[in-house]
DNA sequence: TAGTGGTCTAGACCACTCC
DNA sequence: GAGTGGTCTAGACCACTAA
């Protein structure tokens, strides 16, 4: 023990050569404490590869792999013919995952335990002004609306709203219409044949739809997701609302070095 | 041109070789297209590393380079013996980012330009209950109180307030007084002293005094974004809230296949 | 010119999965 | 046992930076 103390202050700290985890791995938990000690502080350079080669007996792709990670998760910046270099903390870059409250603490927003999804309304309309917009269809086009309401334990915490694109003739309309369910959505078997979707989160305040059924006095505060999902082809093909509960739900991130 | 569409339909498109867009970068962008293009699907399995050594006519640490940036942004999933697979959307594993709502479109929250932040209020006060539990020392410890408002354009869009630990013997409050301030929080010069750094948005309605200051209607939606970071001893050292206008800010994300 | 990071090779060995 | 992904080596060459 004595002697691994004096090989870190050397800088000569081995790696565990027969851990589960890998030698790249060890080595971005090990710099990312000593950056989280204060031993490299913000703007600090970190040793160059060569040095990390010696003081870590690896080869530089470990030494490259290790340093790809924390460039990628932001702990470092690397800079060609310069160094490596700690950075600060970020405000601006910090990520947040919607998660849900509860006594437990927090939890992802969309798991599939415990909540029970209720079909309220479906059916076939045209499509208004504002729907044509978002779908980039014409106006007065079929379109399916949707709506539910998610509850946990009896409770309801989210209530959705959604259109989709209606196109008998297209195969994909059944797969779109299947991704936006319950099984699709909520269940982890998403996407099928979407490509992808832009969300964005909004502070509001309930109206008097939303309040009564969501169970909350009108003018509670919530957060709103918009979804727009598009397909293959790039279209969009599904535009709609959760409103989730502001007591229920919360973003949470983190930022700094990470070293769980 | 219709010899490499030919390639490409036999599976053997080549590298620009002479690109500045490394080989991994480039197998990376393709093999994302072919995804969000829906040759690949979603639960469908990529060609073996090795199949891809020989498409792309590299090595197979270039293919697994590649391959660890597409597992690493969850366009696929790796599973050992068995594939890689593409995977489909997951709502759950969406990341937000806070940005500023403007007419001309989104940008970072916390950026430098065009903002001014004007200090309300600088004091020091004993903690009350609550505020030692935040920066876990004795109730009735000096904290340090501070008031800021930050404009952007003349109006007023963020009301900040934050209690900091104070302990003139420690050389570090200098440092984190200067960290959480105008010039550390806003300027991008963050992080100095600072290890990490917990965040939560919460949905709320703005309080009276909350209105008046950021003028808007008592009861107007907002985001709240608590912080508090730690040291490099991991003890909280500053624990605040930024009120941010619903009208100014949001969250925006993608899922999704990322062809930027 | 010396040192830095950035990319890449052509293998190797291992653990795991499925047949 | 055959095929898969996971890790790693011991170099190589390049581009960039700074003295």
């Amino acid at each position: 023990m004595n002697t691994v103390r004096v090989e870190e202050l050397e800088g000569k700290s081995r790696l565990d050569r027969d851990s589960y985890e890998p030698a790249y791995a060890q080595i971005v938990r090990i710099l990312s404490e000593e950056i989280a000690s204060g031993r490299y502080r913000p703007g600090d350079q970190l040793p160059s590869e060569s040095q990390l080669c010696a003081r870590f007996d690896v080869s530089s792709m470990t030494i490259r792999r290790a340093m790809n990670i924390m460039v990628d998760r932001g702990t470092v910046i690397a800079s060609q013919g310069k160094g490596v270099f700690v950075r600060g903390l970020d405000m601006g870059e910090a990520a947040f995952k919607l998660r849900e409250r509860n006594d437990a603490g927090v939890r992802a927003a969309f798991a599939a335990a415990q909540r029970e999804v209720r079909l309220l309304q479906a059916a076939i309309l045209p499509a208004d002004d504002r729907v044509a917009r978002k779908l980039d269809i014409a106006q007065g086009s079929r379109v399916v609306y949707l709506r539910r309401l998610v509850h946990i334990a009896g409770d309801p915490v989210m209530y959705h709203r959604e259109y989709l694109r209606y196109d008998p003739r297209q195969p994909s309309v059944e797969a779109e219409l299947q991704i936006t369910s319950l099984e699709g959505l909520f269940r982890g078997q998403d996407g099928q044949g979407l490509r992808r979707g832009d969300l964005t989160v909004e502070a509001v305040v309930l109206t008097e739809e939303e309040a009564e059924i969501l169970q909350c006095p009108a003018g509670s505060p919530a957060f709103c997701l918009e979804h727009i999902f598009y397909d293959f082809e790039n279209r969009p093909v599904a535009w709609g609302r959760f409103i989730c509960r502001a007591d229920r739900y919360s973003l949470v991130g983190r930022i700094g070095a990470d070293i769980s």
